[in-house]
DNA sequence: ATCTAATTGATAATAATTATCAATAAGGTG
DNA sequence: CACCTTATTGATAATTATTATCAATTAGAT
């Protein structure tokens, strides 16, 4: 039924080979090389993030997507830029343990605050 | 330098009676018997925001914004809902100090998932 | 090779958000 | 209290983001 497209598999490599968190009008601008409509590029990430695919992550400046599934994120306030956040599995076990809910299949986590470089860069200026 | 405005006082007050994690178009409905222009919503949320006044929640439908900020939060992607989830401090304590990261301000954590009573409509129907 | 239905892409339509700017009002100051 | 300065408001326009439409195309099955 998820047809094999060549839109859809040239979306799915671009994520893939991306590791910057696009958000979707800079995806539509990775594939406009391959003059690939800008519908079907909502419509197939869309598709994707329902089947699992690909992750959205959700930050105060919008819509990001992530190809890969084995982190979370840091989103700095100052300059707006994402890193990945790696921590143990356990950690999140616990949190879902303690939640008490049954069927959860993503956890969205996102930290907020200011990253070590925008630190230094206001130090700097006092 | 932050004007304790009418309508500033009016959107907060009914953010503060609403647990309903609103929106920004469901705020809009709701302060409208007080003729407060759209684009005065928007820009007072947003302040409230920076503020550190009230919490943006990230989540698959879009923003929804929530005065209180003890707690975290379950999305269910049949439904659509928000439930309060509360997690004991030490937890996110601990994910804290696992990240790494040294000045965090918020932790935007959405659980997605089904919610229990989703789980048994589904069930009755198989 | 042919068939069928999902997918595409161009475009239109709609929705969401931000910018503009004259009028208003909050919060000083004397 | 009257006056002043300047941030804020609200109506609207402008912009941006997202979704719907539909004929043409194409993936995948037979």
């Amino acid at each position: 039924m998820e047809r094999n497209t060549v839109q859809r598999q040239e979306i799915i490599e671009v994520l893939k080979n991306n590791y910057n968190h696009p958000t979707i009008k800079e995806l539509c601008e990775l594939v406009s090389a391959k003059n690939i409509g800008q519908a079907t590029v909502y419509r197939t990430v869309n598709s994707l993030v329902s089947d699992d695919v690909i992750r959205r992550i959700d930050c105060p400046d919008g819509v990001h997507y992530d190809y890969r599934k084995d982190h979370y994120h840091f989103y700095c306030l100052k300059c707006n830029k994402i890193t990945d956040v790696f921590l143990d599995n356990s950690l999140i076990d616990n949190l879902l343990s303690a939640s008490n809910l049954t069927d959860i299949k993503h956890v969205n986590l996102v930290f907020e605050g200011i990253c070590d470089n925008c630190q230094k860069l206001n130090k700097d200026t006092c």
